[in-house]
DNA sequence: ACGTCAATTGAAACCGCTTTCAATTTTCCG
DNA sequence: CGGAAAATTGAAAGCGGTTTCAATTGACGT
């Protein structure tokens, strides 16, 4: 059953040639004779050969992969954004000859995988997605002495540059911007749904929400910044509960989409019309299972490709592993204000 | 800054034993004398020794990996569903110290990925996703001898018991049962929006559709079964369309979650009652990012999750290469219908 | 004390590729 | 034509494990 892969030494045989020449014929070396290559890459079509990826592994020290790891214990992390952005990073990987290695585990197991991954040899680098403010793992990472890049960053204090490599949208100013267009349309009353606080990119956001807010010299209601998970159902159920209020919200801001979509079903279930009873204004990560791309599109939005990100994220990782000479990478991403049918002026 | 890693050899030396012997030692071979292990076991964790995956794998002959191939020219396969459904994998494989190994290619060169990581022994199996009814990559990969199982079936013409691993969720009979539950409730206008058509699962629902009807002698009126990618504004595009006829139907079965969202935006948005002036059933993946768990459910659904197919999938694989001469799986699953709100007797 | 057998441990080959350094063949020129 | 330089090719030593087969050690019965 198992058919014998055709090895390099079968190969050289084959050909009446030594291992070394036929190697480097594949690799393409300059030394070797054109016509000699020619026959070498003919044979190798006709017998099938690959090199096995463990042998030159073993022989190069570089095992061409890239390590991914997610921990499985809150939903949080296991969302349609990872799908997209591990779908950007991939494409790069393809491109380049590199392997994506994904690794789910439970959190409790997360920095014990990180470890075992390098140690082991397995990859050549990390993506870590999703950072805290203090987060633990850049420090295993840069103790490990493994190339590793950041999507997205830890508290501001951390993030010298040159400290690491990380590629991160600027969420402060994308949620200034959102906050602030809103406040242009007239409004005071404005609620934020947001992400888990313990996430950087979300205190990010609410800061910038905060900050436009301020400038404006408008103060957002105790108890209408919300954190939490950005499931629809969870959009749904704030904005009702906020719609029961006395005093309710002329627009809301949200983290992601999907939180959206249950707002707007709370607004239609309540006959409220979107865009003119409320204003609502999402994130949108440009994700390839809610397409917000119809002209004028359905949400007003801050927005910004996360599949785009994985892949420069993985570009500016393989680069790093490649010229390990290089600067560390510290880029920020503007998010694009794109106006659509949710907002409106103020109803007076 | 590279610090060296640590190597079998290493290792024996410091113990001031043979390379052999911390082998066995660390494989718990049964000839090496208890004491023997553990010194070697607290000195390699001293040392902080992890053998060279690619050295391990070179010796043995196991990547210790399974592959994924996941094609992303269209928007369909990269969805929400595979976040699931590769989590629920990875959770199997983490367990049983396999790697994923994911690969992100254009569907041109999807075959050659397959052969590729076949050739060059970097996976010991593949899963399959998303087959189509006669579907190019099992002759391929049955032409390699590697194993591999599918997450769904091809026609059943060609899905003879032994031909093939796969595990499957009956389609058929989930939509046989979801169109059966709306025709009792006395729904005789029935829509069906169904997946893209050239994928087998769609197929089957769309053949458990319309046995159902056949059952109770109902036709579907020309153009209420429509193929489309399942994203929420299709959903919302097609209900509106649907809703402007002058005959609209009454109840309304959808292949996704997020097609009902789009077509319950879609009822808001013309006043239309959901469970009320028009029923909706929708399939259930149980994806973490739309959970429909609150009891009752949003949507009435056929709930199967993918995640646990994943896992499930990913198990009967394992099980396969594990033991060669195993027979080949083919486990049918059953969806369960979850009465929730948005069904309701068919309105006079 | 001695032979025997079980319990341990080791030497060395091998997995399949890369690469250093040496060897061989060509080419070029005086 | 002789010889140096340039162009090709090859032998062999790793890379870091596993495994076969042999060797050593220890225990035990007489």
């Amino acid at each position: 059953m198992t058919v014998k892969k055709t090895s390099l030494k079968d190969l050289s045989d084959y050909l009446g040639l030594s291992q070394t020449t036929v190697s480097r014929g594949l690799a393409d070396y300059p030394e070797v004779a054109i016509r000699t290559k020619t026959r070498i890459r003919q044979a190798a079509a006709e017998l099938n050969y690959a090199p096995s990826s463990s042998a030159q592994k073993l022989a190069t020290g570089r095992a061409l992969a890239i390590g991914h790891v997610i921990t499985l214990s809150d939903h949080m992390t296991l969302n349609p954004f990872y799908a997209d952005f591990i779908a950007g990073a991939g494409e790069t990987y393809a491109a380049s000859e590199y392997d994506m290695l994904i690794s789910m585990v439970s959190r409790d197991k997360e920095l014990e995988t990180y470890r075992a991954l390098t140690n082991s040899q397995k990859v050549d680098g990390f993506v870590l997605s999703e950072p805290v403010p203090d987060d633990p793992r850049i420090a295993l990472l840069q103790e490990l002495a493994i190339p590793f890049i950041v999507h997205g960053r830890t508290s501001a204090s951390i993030s010298k540059p040159g400290d690491y490599s990380w590629l991160d949208v600027n969420n402060k100013r994308g949620f200034e911007t959102a906050t602030r267009h809103l406040l242009e349309l007239g409004h005071r009353q404005i609620a934020l749904i947001n992400g888990p606080e313990w996430l950087s990119f979300a205190q990010r956001r609410k800061a910038g929400f905060e900050a436009a807010l301020f400038d404006f010299g408008v103060t957002c209601p105790e108890g209408w910044m919300f954190a939490t998970d950005m499931s629809e159902r969870k959009g749904f159920e704030i904005a009702s509960q906020l719609f029961q209020q006395r005093q309710r919200p002329t627009a809301i801001l949200c983290s992601s989409m999907l939180l959206a979509l249950g707002v707007q079903r709370a607004m239609h279930s309540q006959g409220l019309q979107i865009g003119e009873d409320i204003s609502l204004i999402c994130w949108d990560d440009c994700l390839s299972a809610f397409d917000n791309q119809t002209t004028p599109p359905q949400f007003t939005s801050m927005r910004s490709s996360i599949f785009d990100a994985g892949a420069m994220v993985a570009e500016c990782l393989l680069a790093q592993i490649e010229s390990p000479t290089a600067l560390l990478h510290a880029h920020i991403l503007e998010a694009e204000l794109v106006i659509g049918h949710s907002t409106g002026p103020v109803k007076i």
